[in-house]
DNA sequence: TCTGGGGTCCTCTTTCTC
DNA sequence: TCTGGAGAAAGAGGACCC
């Protein structure tokens, strides 16, 4: 049976600024966008003093401003916040050289042939972390990747969970489906039409009826979750498979001028990031989003694997002048897929 | 009056090729 | 030369994650 363990920074963002400026120590604080609430972004992390005020993550910053005037909104500075991220993550490898990142403040490592229970790992890991950052986290543990990271958010902040594969009933099944991965609020409420609420209801539905309902893949995926059973890897090692930069204008617009120069400068920044990792595209996507929240994709394929800001520009302006811009545009992106690295050239 | 940005993966449809 | 079908590749959209 492996034995995997999933941490979660508790607050990440918030807690990482209320520890630089202890002044903000206890009152509710709010990053996200370029730190102003009166202009468009959402909010990326709230401290837990705000979250009492119903601020949570993907609110719209307005919103979270009316909701608590008095808290102190603040930019996302990731190059900070990665820097955290970087010690924690060097703590962990101290328990387990198999370790999958999840984003910057989470993630699994599997501690099957550590020679100490969870409990004490985990009480260790904490006061490590502790130490280096100053931060708390949460963490769950499991005999997978779904139950553990379903643990670590059993008990926040600072908490310690423990779930093995035969209390699955007793401590899953109670939940609420959307705590599963993968179950978003368009599932959650389709599920809800069906009468199904929690996990356990989900466990009782046949399998032919999940797959009938969801297809193939996400059905049965749905039919093993909610049983607890889950054998994906932890991914130590990924190449990406795409780069990308959007922007949404701070008032729709549609000049073509404003928008033309944004995705130039787009562009130009996309390319940048994939010459930096040495990467090439085959091929190009742009991505509108007009003022009705309809967003619609327009992609091109290159003759060539390229890294050339000329091409790359040019295919994305073709791309742009298949669109009908007859709506005011909310938001303009630009996408290179398709990729191969430049070492590995003319291996894909 | 609202609804970010940077990703992945899946599904369905259209287009290409043989 | 015309037509059709099968299968692959590309394009588009959408759900989901942090």
């Amino acid at each position: 049976m492996r034995r995997i363990l999933h941490l979660d920074m508790d607050a990440f963002f918030a807690a990482v600024e209320q520890k630089r400026r202890p002044e903000l120590a206890g009152m509710p604080v709010v990053i996200g966008g370029s730190g102003d609430p009166g202009q468009r972004g959402v909010v990326s992390t709230a401290s837990y003093e705000a979250r009492k005020f119903g601020i949570h993550s993907a609110m719209p910053l307005r919103t979270a401003y009316r909701l608590c005037p008095d808290a102190v909104f603040l930019p996302v500075d990731y190059e900070e916040y990665s820097r955290v991220s970087r010690q924690v993550k060097e703590v962990l490898r101290e328990f387990s050289p198999v370790m999958e990142d999840v984003g910057i403040d989470e993630a699994f490592i599997d501690i099957t042939d550590v020679d100490r229970t969870p409990e004490e790992i985990s009480a260790d890991i904490q006061k490590k972390i502790r130490e280096q950052t100053g931060l708390t986290c949460s963490i769950g543990i499991g005999p997978n990747k779904l139950l553990a990271k379903i643990a670590s958010d059993m008990r926040k902040p600072d908490g310690i969970t423990i779930i093995s594969a035969d209390n699955v009933e007793k401590r899953i099944w109670p939940l609420s489906a959307r705590k599963l991965w993968g179950v978003g609020p368009k599932t959650e409420a389709y599920l809800d039409t069906l009468g199904i609420k929690t996990i356990g209801q989900l466990a009782a539905e046949p399998l032919e009826r999940l797959v009938g309902l969801f297809g193939e893949s996400y059905g049965t995926y749905l039919f093993k979750a909610s049983r607890g059973e889950d054998d994906s890897p932890l991914v130590t090692h990924w190449a990406p498979k795409s780069v990308s930069r959007e922007t949404t204008f701070q008032k729709d617009t549609d000049t073509w001028q404003e928008i033309a120069r944004n995705l130039a400068d787009l562009t130009r920044d996309v390319v940048n990031d994939m010459r930096k990792t040495g990467l090439r595209s085959r091929n190009v996507t742009v991505k509108v989003r007009f003022d009705d929240f309809r967003t619609q994709t327009r992609a091109t394929t290159l003759p060539d694997f390229t890294d050339s800001l000329e091409e790359i520009r040019r295919a994305a302006f073709q791309c742009l002048g298949r669109f009908e811009l007859k709506r005011k545009v909310r938001l303009i992106g630009v996408r290179v897929g398709r990729l191969e690295s430049r070492e590995e050239e003319g291996s894909s």
